[in-house]
DNA sequence: AAGTGGTCTAGACCACTGG
DNA sequence: CAGTGGTCTAGACCACTTA
């Protein structure tokens, strides 16, 4: 046998991620116009002769990256074309500062019970006036303001909030432990800070930010809603994505 | 049976829903330090009395989640702590501009073939001073230019790219029809824009815009590295997360 | 009622890691 | 070698949609 053969490339790829790939090749190929019904997996299963088990994982991943749409007992869809799914990874910023060997100091500016603004009642499904809990931390990295977190919090899911000492344990960690599952809504944009931000990160009000608005729920109930204020030339985020 | 049971809560969580979650509840709560072991397929299997498959199907899940990280032979463990994995939709500028009802138009103002640069080169896997192609395309909706994306492409993997008409068919829907499966790195971060994309972008210097750099491969094999720059105050990046 | 996806199972074979 | 994860299968039951 030549040893030239085959130098590292690897095997064959597994049933499902065969059909995968070739599902994407036609998506992006237009072959199923946006909305349009796709094979079923019955038809995929007679298609690819493997079992309904594989082309169910197959058809789970490509909906998990957004490229398809399922709904039970109606079909699967071709989600909009031109779509790539990214995975971006939000760090909570003690555990990543802590991890890059830095010191990590939170100060906090604003820890207290507020009344809703009819806007911050919107955000969180609460009625107007309602009280609600109110934190502004900013973050520090070896002296360096990282991040102005200001965070409004409903007290129905997270009774305990305001006792916690965030010198020492960061909100996102704390709500991580009490609400273990989230659903999040999230954008992302770049402006300038606000004059009270500012003042806060030390930047001149010139200097560009990357902000994060952040609104997460748990089982349909509104937890938190966050302002995440980055100075540009200091953070950045970063991800990975497979299509 | 009083009506009054069940509202509209729904049933119980299907068995692989509920290893993830319980999973998940103990990683929020330290319960394994960060690149600890967890237990084995074999031992949630016993633990939960569910076939493999199904505690199978969670870890797999919560790896796609960067939770966990597994290794074939070894073992699963626990990842990085603090950390939430986002999802984030990037979408192809025509097809989204389209799809708001707005007037799509591009306008190519580089469209050629250049000597990649040190920089270049490192970023593309190329030697320096290799043959790259280069464009430079301002995305406009009515009239407002959203996005100029500057993007060099690797010709070996693309070889028909600068033949290509750009204002009618986007960069990105092309490399996404050509090589349909891709790996990517990127990173967001805001910045002011240089005085070249100020002018293309018809923004003052001094107005934050929101910027990603993206570099893609397809099997090892570098395709395209692009830098998009969207004027902050008329652009947004959006996505959902659920942990 | 028929078709579709959502999920589970029990057992199987393989590839890889570790001692 | 034993243990671990990676994957496949054939059949099953259920919930939901559509007609």
């Amino acid at each position: 046998m030549s040893i030239a053969a085959r130098p590292a490339a690897r095997r064959t790829l597994p049933p499902y991620a065969r059909v995968k790939r070739q599902l994407k090749s036609l998506l992006a190929a237009g072959r199923w116009a946006a909305g349009a019904r796709m094979p079923s997996e019955a038809e995929l299963v007679a298609e690819f002769n493997v079992s309904r088990m594989t082309v169910n994982r197959a058809l789970r991943e490509l909906q998990s990256e957004g490229l398809v749409e399922r709904v039970q007992g109606s079909g699967t869809f071709a989600a909009q074309r031109g779509r790539v799914s990214a995975r971006l990874t939000i760090r909570d910023p003690h555990a990543e500062i802590a991890e890059r060997g830095r010191a990590h100091r939170a100060t906090v500016h604003v820890n207290r019970e507020e009344r809703a603004t009819a806007v911050l009642a919107r955000a969180l499904g609460l009625p107007a006036g309602a009280p609600l809990f109110h934190t502004l931390i900013v973050h520090e990295e070896d002296g360096v303001p990282l991040l102005a977190e200001d965070r409004y919090v409903n007290p129905a899911t997270v009774p305990g909030y305001l006792a916690v000492d965030f010198t020492q344990v960061s909100p996102t960690q704390y709500l991580l432990e009490q609400v273990p599952h989230w659903d999040a809504e999230y954008s992302i944009e770049a402006r300038c800070p606000s004059a009270k931000e500012a003042k806060l990160l030390r930047i001149p009000r010139t200097e560009p930010c990357l902000v994060v608005v952040r609104r997460t729920s748990t089982g349909g109930v509104p937890v938190t809603f966050a302002r995440l204020v980055h100075p540009g030339t200091r953070y950045q985020l970063e991800g990975t994505f497979r299509s």
